[in-house]
DNA sequence: GATATATTTAACATCTTGATTATATATTAG
DNA sequence: CTAATATATAATCAAGATGTTAAATATATC
């Protein structure tokens, strides 16, 4: 059976969190792998603090996840989940259907009525 | 050769242009086709100025073309532009990378360290 | 040409977001 | 036990986003 789409709430919700260009960054930083709160605050010019709370959107909206490093139980450990991502992709694709279609009637209509036109 | 991949200042303009959730339902009803000014403003419970500014955010950033009814010309058709979405599509795929990669680490170290685990 | 229609721009109020500093919590090191 | 480290939460503030109503612009209709 084909996997239900998500709620369109969901979709909203991963797109606010990746909103924000310090949020963006993150997850390309994490997608190296996981890395400390500490690792990922020194890569940015703002204070901990507001890391911190970054770190807790990714994570509210589950395209984070926590946990604690091996050696030293004081460090979080941030690392992608791969769910909200694959969901994001099913609607870009649901999305990209459209030009399937579109240029194809764009083409038939280009045929029926050929104007010179600014292509732009 | 490889297409470039855009600056990431764009893919964060993307972002943002689709966090609203108005402006999400936008992009979705216009995955049907052209829609004008109107019929959009008819579909949200906000005031046409307000649906006026989200369509402004959605061009400026070139999600979506405006251009005149054929005929009666104070009506402005949006259509959805491709590129956008296939940029977003982009740093998508780059980002799945990771757990293509993590996936195999996982799978090493599940192997090794096999928990009976509730798979979730 | 006067009026109605489709839509945008202007001006403004308000809610939300992100940043900061100070403080709290937990854990490791001495 | 005490001090240092890693990080989070609290309180506060400024900036930005979004919504509203009123006015402007352009086009169509009578």
């Amino acid at each position: 059976m084909r996997e239900a789409a998500p709620p369109p709430e969901e979709i909203d919700r991963i797109l606010s969190a990746l909103a924000d260009p310090t949020r963006r960054r993150m997850v390309d930083m994490l997608r190296e792998g996981p890395r400390r709160a500490g690792d990922l605050a020194a890569a940015f010019a703002i204070s901990g603090p507001a890391v911190s709370r970054h770190l807790r959107v990714l994570r509210e909206n589950d395209l984070i996840e926590e946990s604690r490093e091996a050696g030293d139980a004081r460090a979080r450990l941030y690392s992608l989940r791969a769910q909200p991502f694959t969901e994001l992709q099913g609607w870009l694709e649901e999305v990209a259907a459209f030009w399937t279609v579109q240029l194809g009637a764009f083409k038939a209509h280009a045929e029926k009525k050929p104007r010179r036109g600014k292509r732009k």
